[in-house]
DNA sequence: ATAGGGTTAG
């Protein structure tokens, strides 16, 4: 095997040899007086030279270990290797073997390490209680458990169980590859034979922070002061990021007094963590103080101070800061410049974020990499920079090579985050296009949820519904188990599209698996949610009362659902609860309250619920509680309360107080009024659809066809299209959509026919058709043909042909439902066994023996 | 041994 390892060329230098050969001439011809002068590299091998030459090699046995030992101090490796490969085996010349392994580990190159053993096991040496260490650290560091366990044998093998250096080895190993048991056991072995030391407990806390169990490790710390061991700087170190974590002030404070008593503090890595720790915990004047009183800072002091301020809110301080960095010329690093760009980015400032990016560019002593990236990708996506983003994916593009080299996880986050950012600023098609080319391979769980996300807040929710279920079926390359944000767009969704059905499956689904505690609360939330959107309050109320955490979001949104439901007493009944429970009770409780009085015609309560807002809880009105009390005197026809409260507002009334006077207008048949409001809405831009279907509609009441007319006009010069009339039902076999006159269903015919038997069922019992409204929803080619029919009206005759009787059919129109449909419908609930109910824009409808729940107030 | 990042709700 030796013939591996020959010795590379000499470099032959004439004038050096000779300068050499007379400043040795006088010395006798000995190794150790040869050698006592050699320095450089080129020396080393030039004495090398003349020990082969005069045979020192091999008649003097100090002449090859004191050309490793040279080779090694001049930094010369290979040629250390080599030489080394010459000696014979002994176990006092191990120590030069520990060299070379240790520098490699040094320089961290594990593998390099590990081949360094293997050669040494070949050229049959063997290891002794320094070389364990280094290799057991090598492990550690690629991690690899496999090839740790095997050193662990051999360390049982040639019996160093209890020494105490491999057995610290052992533990920080295991704890570094992950197996916490193993770790555990040979700590346990340690403490039985009484070895173990600060190390070795240091090294059992690292190991289950690195596996993210901090509470584990904050036991195992206390455990150790327990046994009377003094925590040292790195046991500090190591235990204060775990306080950080779980906000532990007391502890962390505690931790802080000791560093203090015992002058750790005065350690720099002590104070970061110090720093770090009361930052975390939003003690941000604390962590000032800790850090003005630091004698040597680093970047690190500096970069926990900066993103403190910025997490806690004090972006300004946080840029202070930053500026005071540069102009001290304190090396920035790619995680100051990060730190500052997520800063703006979480505030929404795409653009600012995007301006810092292109310094740090600049600046080009930092490269960006992927947390740069993702932040800034974040930044644009919340300000819904489309431009910007494009710049940060074409520059991502071209640094993702680089990334994925690294790993490709990191590479995967970059991708998922430009998913969503085009996804975020409406550009779904694109976002799909990038989440398509991603192999499937690589898609994660968050590459999944941020495209289902990006559907169902911005796209069509259908789409989102489809693409959870390739997800989570076989017949994809493989199914990917969604985690609790998934579920909640799913459930965003599903609540979107009122579909129950696949909403109540979920809701299974997440009862049969556990999540983490903070998940439930937010899953629960989005469950309120989509029951009480999907027409289910009741059930919704069910989920609420068997949560064992709620919170403001929990109440406001079962609170929202009373409302929609028009039933506004257990609405407020709910909201003294809430006051009761001492929930935090803000300007949007009051929205949600307003809304559920207007909705249920309680103007009184409403009224009530004003002024307790003011003079109680001294929440200044806004536009968004004017416009409630308009719509709260408007639905119940108190149009000229409604006006009144228009003319008493501080500020310029908003488009959304325009449509709520618009809207009661339309029920209550005022004319002039709504005249006004729309003249209003048009003068702030608010020329869409909406507006002009409400005026004309108001125009057709009063049967001033000639104004409908004119609207209809206005509408086909402007460009602006009526959104057709919508409505959707779950039957057994799948959700069925209709728009108006709609025959395109397989069971089209069945459902006009039973839609005319109804007609005729009802007229009997004294319904009226209003032929006003058959003109409002429908296009102008079917203006006058008065069987044309409405999409709520088909939808209903195909619920009640595919339901069983007893069973509610429930309808989802997506605009606001018509007039002459909600008496008929009204009608129909008289003469069928089913309760009926129906979603439009505006709230719910709950049609059952002939009454309607929202008793006028729509 | 210390600092930074992506997906969810009223």
């Amino acid at each position: 095997m030796r013939h591996r390892f020959s010795i590379p060329q000499l470099p032959f230098n004439h004038h050096l040899q000779l300068t050499f050969s007379t400043t040795t001439a006088a010395a006798a011809a000995t190794a150790a007086n040869i050698s006592q002068k050699c320095t450089s590299f080129t020396k080393v091998q030039l004495l090398h030279q003349q020990f082969t030459v005069k045979g020192l090699t091999s008649s003097d046995p100090t002449a090859l270990p004191k050309l490793v030992s040279l080779y090694i101090s001049s930094d010369a490796p290979s040629h250390a290797l080599a030489t080394l490969a010459l000696l014979p085996p002994s176990p006092s010349s191990v120590f030069w073997w520990n060299s070379l392994i240790r520098r490699a580990v040094r320089l961290r190159s594990p593998h390099h390490a590990l081949d360094l053993f293997n050669t040494m096991l070949t050229l049959g040496w063997l290891p002794d209680g320094h070389t364990l260490p280094f290799l057991l650290k090598a492990c550690g560091e690629l991690p690899s458990f496999r090839r740790g366990a095997s050193i662990h044998t051999l360390v049982c093998i040639l019996g160093f169980n209890h020494n105490v250096f491999v057995g610290n080895a052992l533990v920080a190993m295991y704890g570094r590859c992950g197996d916490l048991d193993c770790a555990h056991q040979v700590f346990d072995e340690m403490l039985d034979s009484k070895t173990a030391d600060t190390i070795s407990w240091n090294s059992m806390v690292a190991g289950f922070m690195k596996s993210g169990e901090s509470e584990k490790a904050v036991k195992m710390f206390y455990r150790m002061v327990g046994d009377r061991i003094s925590p040292d700087a790195v046991s500090l170190v190591n235990i204060l990021p775990a306080f950080a974590s779980g906000h532990a002030v007391t502890q962390g404070k505690e931790a802080h007094g000791y560093a203090l008593r015992t002058g750790l503090v005065r350690d720099l890595f002590v104070g970061n963590a110090i720093v770090d720790m009361y930052a975390k915990c939003e003690l941000m004047d604390d962590a000032r103080k800790v850090f003005d009183g630091m004698e040597v800072k680093d970047v690190v002091s500096w970069n926990a101070m900066v993103t403190g301020y910025s997490q806690t809110g004090r972006f300004e301080d946080a840029i202070g800061l930053f500026e005071k960095m540069r102009g001290e010329k304190v090396a920035l690093n790619v995680v100051t410049w990060s730190a500052v760009i997520a800063g703006y980015a979480q505030r929404g400032y795409g653009y600012e974020a995007l301006d810092v990016f292109r310094q740090m560019v600049g600046c080009g002593s930092s490269e960006p990499n992927v947390v740069t990236l993702v932040s800034l990708l974040s930044g644009c996506a919340c300000a819904g920079a489309l431009r910007n983003g494009k710049e940060v994916h074409c520059y991502a593009v071209k640094q993702i090579l680089n990334i994925v080299n690294n790993d490709f996880g990191d590479g995967q986050m970059v991708i998922n985050s430009v998913i969503d950012m085009y996804a975020k600023c409406k550009a779904e098609d694109v976002a799909r296009r990038v989440f398509d080319r991603v192999d499937p391979v690589n898609r994660n769980v968050v590459t999944w949820t941020v495209m289902i996300g990006g559907y169902s807040q911005h796209g069509e929710a259908n789409d989102a519904l489809e693409l959870f279920s390739q997800m989570v079926n076989q017949n994809n390359n493989k199914p990917t188990k969604p985690n609790a944000f998934t579920i909640s767009c799913v459930l965003m969704a599903c609540s979107r599209l009122a579909a129950l059905r696949l909403g109540k499956q979920v809701h299974g689904y997440v009862l049969r698996r556990r999540y983490e505690k903070s998940d439930v609360l937010f899953v629960d939330n989005c469950l309120i949610e989509m029951y009480v959107k999907s027409g289910d309050v009741d059930v919704a109320r069910v989920v609420f009362n068997n949560m064992s955490q709620t919170n403001v979001v929990s109440w406001t949104s079962l609170l929202t659902g009373y409302g929609m439901h028009g039933r506004g007493l257990e609405a407020l009944e709910l909201f003294t609860g809430m006051r009761k429970a001492g929930l935090p009770i803000d300007g949007v409780t009051f929205v949600v309250v307003l809304y559920a009085c207007s909705h249920s015609g309680l103007v009184d309560k409403g009224l009530e619920c004003f002024e307790t807002m003011t003079q109680e809880f001294g929440i200044v009105p806004g536009v968004e509680h004017y416009a409630c009390m308009v719509d709260l005197f408007g639905r119940a026809g108190k149009l000229e309360k409604a006006m009144e409260m228009i003319k008493k507002m501080p500020m310029e009334p908003s488009p959304v107080v325009w449509v709520a006077l618009l809207g009661s207008c339309r029920v209550h048949t005022n004319v002039e009024l709504g005249e006004y409001a729309s003249k209003k809405l048009l003068e702030l831009g608010c020329e869409n659809d909406g507006t002009y279907t409400l005026l004309s509609n108001i125009y057709a009441n009063a049967k001033r066809w000639k104004d409908v007319a004119r609207i209809r006009f206005l509408m086909k010069n402007t460009g602006i299209k009526k959104r057709p009339g919508c409505s959707w039902v779950e039957g057994r076999t799948g959700t069925a959509t209709f728009y108006v006159g709609d025959k395109s269903h397989p069971l089209s015919e069945e459902i006009y026919d039973l839609l005319g038997e109804l007609m005729d069922e009802i007229k009997a019992l004294g319904y009226v058709p209003d032929t006003n409204f058959a003109l409002h929803d429908v296009d102008d080619e079917e203006k006058g043909d008065f069987l044309v029919e409405h999409s709520e009206k088909l939808a209903l005759a195909y619920g009640i042909l595919t339901t069983a009787p007893g069973v509610p059919i429930r309808i989802t129109k997506n605009l606001r439902v018509c007039g002459d449909c909600h008496v008929a419908i009204t009608y129909i609930s008289n003469v069928i066994d089913h309760e009926i109910i129906l979603r439009d824009s505006s709230r719910f409808h709950h049609f059952k023996k002939g009454c309607c729940s929202c008793k006028g107030y729509w």
